[in-house]
DNA sequence: ATTTAACTTGGAGCTAACTCTAATTTTTTG
DNA sequence: CAAAAAATTAGAGTTAGCTCCAAGTTAAAT
């Protein structure tokens, strides 16, 4: 029922160090540790940790996930600005997404491009290729306009 | 046919701070100056940051796009090292773009537990509702399995 | 022509998020 | 029980990516 902070990091691919380093920041409040002093982490810390990381991996700082479980430890009277931070979140993750795809055409342009240079052993051919200029003049550029 | 550094920065979004970094980091390898010591950008400068952008926004580091931004000085004998190199890159968008939606699905779940709890005016109630564990059981969750 | 705005440089400073050190203590293993 | 592995602390150090400063130069606007 309680791990070790081995145990969890190797669980987690945090490192002890970095488990640590949560817990002084106030992102592990409720971790206990035993008698002599050592870490226990329950399942419900382990629970935790994955929020963070959620949050974490979508582009939350820690101080705001800190925020976010100073607010839970005021309780309901914080409610809606919780449903706020999630909305919120939820809003850039979904702007996120859609960055990344249209990121992911222009490496693919990338890809095909250099795929026909390999293939000819010259960037300029492949630049000079017409079915190269069809496929850039296809993409969804960045809006430069003037 | 020349932009400043202002102008550029504006078109961009970074700072002219950050723009000459890049330079000094070599990301603008063909920046030109005028004859009284200003840089002048041209559309291929721009075209330059365009992928620059793309690449750190998808997590690359900066010394890895000077990486690749030396290999293309080099020429045509390092075409299959960048072809690789935009094929791995393909592929962290591709998985973080994965990760991203699994997150997006816990974050919805947030939302719909902290919306009960709003309107019950308290998080326990909210959790205790049946309809919310349900939503909760459907939840794809990392693996962490003993 | 003058003022104001934008630009230049080298180098220092900053923030976030770790990452490591060293000395000590606890736990596990043979 | 002895040795090795894993844990503890406070605090220092590191890295990436900016961000700012000061003193001086150049360009734009009135």
């Amino acid at each position: 029922m309680g791990y070790s902070i081995g145990q969890v990091a190797k669980k987690t691919g945090l490192t002890a160090h970095t488990l640590r380093y949560y817990q002084k920041e106030g992102l592990l409040p409720f971790l206990q540790k035993s008698s002599s002093g050592l870490r226990v982490f329950s399942d419900n810390d382990l629970g935790w940790l994955g929020l963070i990381e959620c949050l974490k991996e979508t582009g939350m700082p820690l101080k705001d996930i800190r925020q976010y479980i100073d607010w839970y430890l005021e309780g309901d009277s914080t409610l809606s600005l919780r449903l706020d931070m999630f909305k919120n979140q939820k809003n850039r993750v979904e702007e996120q997404i859609r960055q990344f795809q249209k990121h992911l055409e222009k490496i693919e342009y990338k890809i095909a491009l250099y795929e026909e240079a390999v293939k000819e052993g010259s960037l300029d051919k492949a630049v000079a290729n017409p079915r190269m200029q069809a496929l850039k003049n296809g993409l969804s550029q960045t809006d430069n306009a003037k």
